[in-house]
DNA sequence: CGGGAAGTTGACGGGTCTCAATGGCCGTGG
DNA sequence: CCACGGCCATTGAGACCCGTCAACTTCCCG
């Protein structure tokens, strides 16, 4: 990834998951990017209760999107991949409600928060775009609280592996090994409301019946079918998605 | 209420909870609203699974979202008062994810969704507007996931207690008598991701310890201190917010 | 007076949590 | 080169929160 990544030449455009724009909306997106940024695994994007004044998009990495109380329990909302957008929620208070960490090195394109009135003005398709991420964001919120409110232990992790597979594979992440899988049991511990030891007990059952393997933080699934019935999992279609 | 509520009078533009929008605004919303409509309690408002073309502001009365699994066990995402927007999931895909169902008897907004584009093109505030109620929505489904992942039983119940009281208060719905609660106790158990059972009996223990009071439907929490406490709540600053 | 929905209660079992200890891997520094 | 520490995964034991089952009551409404 060089330093500065153009928007018209964004290597995720040609991946086939996202919706194409004209011309003029991708110049403009251009100058929109204020910047462009290399977080270090484990470092802080987002810090819980500080004033966030801009977007972001990442680029490539993984990152997750949490909250904790203030005893240290900690719950992370979502999980951000490449093509994922970040930052909405922070104009609505002055402190961002919520914490962002780069789960492996990431970079993302900035954009300044202040300039998306702009944007809404002079493109209002693209601001019809934003809309639509931050639908689909609440979309997947909706279904992982759907897994920590009705499902058991194993039925989540099956559907946190097959929904996090879904989404590392539509954005090109996957080959024939597997796609990456850069969580640690304790990350989805805290996705899942789980604790760590019952997460790695329940882990190890999926695998010994032959649900998952993990090897080299390379995920596969040898029975989809198997995997997608027990987590009572059905795809929504997976159409074109907005890139900002 | 009757039959027909006009924008530029709507009672909830009164109550101090929404941000002003201009007149030429307020017109346009008036020709967008499509018509206007009443659920029974009990009554559905979109189906799990089915298309729907139309968005929902909710006029009157209380209403909820939901999402089960084939076995019929459900989840709630989120309750619906006065002044809250829905349905904007449903464009991402064929089929709207979840369920709305009629608290109360239910007064509705009725918007059509092909001329969400329209609103985007003429009037781009209200696009922000949309964007922010999305972004806003995502923030209290994001609460509810923490709720239901990291806090105990009673924890859960003086949250959601606490949360809905000042949003019924935030409407104008409070009185000296406490604010109206339409909700039963399957409605919190599913909300919360809890058995019937262990929430009735939980409900009894805070209850004897005197953190609420629940008499004709009406809520009071005699001490909001000690209940804020046990839910580990800060409120956000709940300034105005857009209504569409 | 009957019936259904909502709330209440006790007994019991199990899924999940906590505590505690161990082993593997890896980067760092002596 | 090896010792050390830190992060991560693993495993066992015991406790407890919460779920399930099954009754019963209360209330409302026809």
């Amino acid at each position: 990834m060089t330093a500065h990544t153009s928007c018209i030449s964004c290597p995720l455009r040609s991946c086939g998951a996202f919706s194409p724009n004209s011309e003029a909306e991708i110049d403009f997106i251009q100058q929109f990017k204020e910047r462009q940024t290399k977080i270090a695994a484990g470092g802080t994007i987002l810090s819980e209760g500080k004033s966030g004044s801009e977007l972001y998009t990442v680029l490539s990495g993984w990152a997750f999107r949490y909250r904790s109380l203030s005893d240290g329990r900690r719950q992370i909302f979502n999980f951000l991949l490449p093509g994922d957008f970040v930052g909405l929620q922070d104009q609505l208070g002055q402190a961002s409600p919520h914490g962002v960490e780069a789960l492996t090195d990431t970079d993302l394109c900035v954009f300044p928060i202040k300039r998306l009135w702009d944007l809404y003005s002079k493109h209002p398709a693209l601001g019809f775009d934003i809309t639509w991420l931050c639908a689909h964001e609440e979309l997947i919120v909706d279904e992982n609280l759907l897994s920590v409110g009705r499902r058991s232990a194993s039925e989540r992790i099956a559907m946190l592996l097959i929904h996090l597979y879904k989404r590392a594979e539509s954005v090109s992440l996957g080959g024939s090994e597997g796609v990456p899988f850069p969580l640690t049991q304790q990350h989805i511990a805290d996705a899942l409301g789980l604790s760590l030891v019952h997460t790695n007990k329940t882990l190890k059952r999926l695998h010994a019946a032959g649900l998952y393997t993990l090897n080299n933080s390379l995920l596969k699934l040898p029975n989809p079918l198997a995997m997608a019935q027990l987590a009572d999992y059905y795809a929504l279609p997976l159409r074109g998605r907005p890139l900002i």
